[in-house]
DNA sequence: GCTTGCTCCTATAGTGACTGGAGGATGTAC
DNA sequence: GTACATCCTCCAGTCACTATAGGAGCAAGC
């Protein structure tokens, strides 16, 4: 095998873990590639391409049925990319709400520490404000 | 069985759904009630408010041992609350993070909704922003 | 040729924090 | 008395990996 990429390569280049490669073999995001004699995996540059788009996607917090979505359109450059347009704008939104929520999440955290004492638990803010949700403004959060 | 609280009011009343609440037991987060004759969970006001404070930690994003640690404090108010402190703290820390990564992200995502000229996949901003990694400056993100 | 040590293989189980379903018992309202 | 809501236990599934066990392949030095 000439110019086979062996998956150890393949990982160091792309900066996805070995049994993250093969995991992604198994569920299909990655076709399986040919093997050596020996029984190892072969990979080529589009192989690794292929990985750095979805390391990428995944940075970026697409879940893995989108990136499966991605993919097929990247596979067919003719098609319109609505698609793509669409997920990134849902992504978009949730991200931006991610931030709201968690931008309460600190004002709420600031406030616990700040109103810490250093004294006994007794008299401790950040007892107090996980016990009384009543004193506290925040109401959903998700992850 | 005159003032005992079912796990269905519990439920209602604190905004832990019933399977969690059953899972929460399971793994000594909240102490096995008694039952009734008919072999069904019997609550009380103070398993309530346990179950709150629990709820409002979770929203905050405090992992389940983290909780068992303030949960523990709440338990002994005349410790030092300095492991409260320290925990939620570290949480700030995270969070404020998690904020700035969010940021990156969303400002990525900007960029490749606002290039998408709604044409073909060939040449759509967002798939190629997620096949060349060169592209963008967004490093690293962890959720 | 042989050993050392690295890389790779499969298969299975574990992670965190739940969530869902099956199949059955209990409690309540009409 | 019967319909229906609520509850019970146990087990499997979720997501996206990560870890472990137990072995085989391969390249380099002696």
């Amino acid at each position: 095998m000439s110019h086979g990429i062996a998956i150890g390569k393949v990982s160091v280049a792309t900066g996805v873990k070995i049994p993250t490669i093969r995991y992604y073999e198994q569920i299909g995001l990655l076709p399986a590639p040919p093997r050596t004699e020996g029984n190892r995996r072969t990979y080529d540059r589009k192989d690794a391409e292929r990985l750095t788009f979805i390391r990428h996607s995944r940075e970026l917090g697409f879940e893995i049925d989108q990136i499966r979505t991605l993919l097929d359109l990247q596979d067919r450059p003719d098609q319109s990319c609505a698609d793509a347009d669409t997920i990134a704008r849902a992504r978009l939104v949730e991200v931006k709400d991610k931030i709201a929520s968690l931008k309460a999440l600190e004002a709420e955290l600031e406030r616990m520490v700040e109103g810490c004492s250093h004294g006994r638990v007794e008299s401790c803010q950040v007892i107090e404000i996980l016990a009384d949700h009543g004193k506290c403004k925040h109401h959903q959060h998700d992850a």
